[in-house]
RNA sequence: GGGUCGUUAACUCAGUCGGUAGAGUAUCUGCCUUUUAAGCAGAGAGUCGCGCGUUCAAGUCGCGCACGACCCA
């Protein structure tokens, strides 16, 4: 138990004095008829005149102006602030004697009508007043808040109280996730869940947190992408179908890594990735557009434009183009080995060209990617589940989607071929057979689904917290993640 | 994993050359019935992240650790 300091301990004192004046500091009878911002919504015309009637709001206390027989309060619900005044010649002696008793942070409910004050603002005069909820604790500082970012995230309550701009950004996280239910729910998806818990880990190479189911005696880890469920309902007969929900991976921390993040994936039947393009372009402007009223973003300080159409490059021209790579040198496997050794990259001497152009991708074009960009022929040796490209089988019918120099979403035409597939995942497992933190195996019911036999189908990913980022103007993932992990506190 | 920076009152921050710690807000007391970071007067509040070392003396210098931020891998 922490040890209380005095602010602490005058709390608690006066809680106790509450309670010895009848007060119950923890009530739940009164229910508020009136939210903060419908009635400044209703009132903003300084000029009209005021609604009438009794108006009765409750939430936080979240600024105390007090005088001898009289106060300004600044009570906080969700949806907004008003001021309130107090007077004791309106309470009465003994409610005013409760009100002086009241901390900023304490929540509280309040009748009166509406006014405006000398300077105009509209203020309910209180005629009523009920102590809801005591508080022990003191907020921050009112002037600068709270800004800590350590104590933001292991107190997102503390933050959420104090920072509307953080209120602002998890309510815009909700409304993209709808916006982008509503979208595909709209164009015949149907939305499905798969298990999170996975006896195998596939449909990405990643390191997966393992767990164990005690009575069935074995273990489980939690997915690392749900892609192989996915096209088992595709086999199955639903053929547009999506999962919002989070994946794991037991990876390293940083401004865009959390170790559950939340992917949308979604997959349609007889569609190839260039409708997912058509898709991603139309359904990404959407939701942009819907919840910042604008098809330009600043992110970081940067002009982003997400009018539609977006620029379309195969992985060889965006080397061309935006990486000014000379393309001579991608002609040939010996030169562009070469070229990469040049940049710095070393390479596996059994990695091919493929893997050579995409490294080369990562360093000299990825970042230059400012505006929505697709990158379209992933090479087939870094696309185990793609299809190939019927007239060029070195390359994919993949594309990646690349805003600000982030990748937000990666799609393909599946691969249905089961042979063709089942020799793809042997051979990914053979390559990561060493690595002793991933859990390399073949999952002989993925491919039995197959043999039985899945339509054509494309399927993409996205990543909803870099979406989210992008759209509310976050540097780190953990300011779109409302419990993002950190170590436990020392001590 | 490596580098840089940070950690001082509940919050936001100062702290000089090493000499036993300061401000504003918040809190407490008094005054104050239209304030807007309300005002005036007074008071209390600290394991200076943790540990070890150097020193007569460490918030300050050194080393290690913890937690966090940013950059790199």
């Amino acid at each position: 138990m922490e040890e209380l300091n005095q602010v602490l301990t005058q709390r608690r004192q006066k809680a106790q004095e509450l309670a010895e004046l009848g007060v119950n500091l923890y009530a739940n009878d009164f229910k508020p008829a009136h939210r903060i911002n419908d009635i400044l919504a209703k009132n903003d015309n300084s000029d009209a005149p005021l609604e009438e009637g009794v108006k009765s709001v409750a939430g936080r206390i979240m600024a105390l102006r007090k005088f001898g027989k009289a106060a300004f309060v600044q009570i906080q619900d969700e949806t907004g602030r008003i001021q309130v005044y107090v007077k004791r010649d309106e309470l009465g002696v003994e409610v005013y004697q409760i009100f002086k008793k009241l901390d900023v942070g304490d929540i509280v409910g309040f009748g009166g009508v509406l006014f405006r004050t000398q300077t105009g603002e509209l203020t309910i005069d209180a005629a009523s007043l009920k102590p809801i909820t005591k508080s022990l604790r003191p907020l921050p500082e009112k002037f600068h808040g709270l800004t800590d970012v350590e104590t933001r995230y292991r107190q997102r309550y503390v933050d959420l109280i104090m920072n509307p701009e953080v209120r602002d950004t998890f309510r815009k996280r909700v409304e993209i996730i709808r916006l982008i239910r509503e979208f595909l729910i709209n164009r015949g998806f149907m939305e499905v869940e798969t298990p999170m818990m996975q006896a195998i880990a596939g449909g990405a190479t990643a390191k997966p947190f393992k767990t164990h189911h005690n009575a069935l005696g074995m273990d489980l880890y939690l997915r690392i992408a749900p892609e192989l469920y996915l096209k088992r309902l595709l086999v199955g007969g639903f053929e547009k179908v999506f999962e919002i929900n989070r994946n794991f991976r037991n990876e390293g921390l940083s401004t865009r890594h959390n170790p559950e993040f939340t992917m949308l994936e979604f997959y349609q039947a007889f569609a190839t990735y260039e409708d997912l393009m058509d898709l991603t372009e139309e359904m990404v402007s959407y939701v942009a557009a819907e919840v910042t009223g604008s098809m330009t973003v600043s992110y970081q300080g940067q002009e982003v434009d997400l009018s539609p159409p977006w620029k379309r490059y195969t992985m060889d021209e965006a080397l061309v183009e935006v990486g000014g790579v000379d393309p001579a040198v991608l002609a040939d496997l010996d030169c562009t080995r070469q070229f990469a050794k040049e940049k710095g990259i070393t390479l596996e001497p059994l990695s091919g060209h493929g893997k050579a152009k995409t490294e080369l991708f990562e360093l000299l074009v990825e970042e230059k990617l400012i505006n929505p960009t697709f990158v379209t022929q992933y090479p087939t040796e870094v696309s185990p589940l793609a299809r190939r490209n019927e007239k060029n089988p070195e390359v994919t019918d993949r594309f990646e989607l690349f805003v600000t120099g982030r990748e937000i979403a990666n799609a393909f035409s599946e691969l249905n071929d089961p042979i063709d597939q089942k020799e793809r995942l042997t051979k990914q497992i053979a390559e990561r057979g060493n690595d002793e933190e991933i859990f390399p195996e073949m999952d002989e019911d993925f491919v039995r689904a197959l043999e039985y036999g899945m339509p054509p189908a494309a399927g993409e990913g996205i990543g909803i917290d870099r979406l989210v980022m992008l759209l509310t103007d976050s540097a780190s993932i953990r300011d779109v993640i409302l419990f993002p992990h950190l170590r436990p506190e020392s001590k």
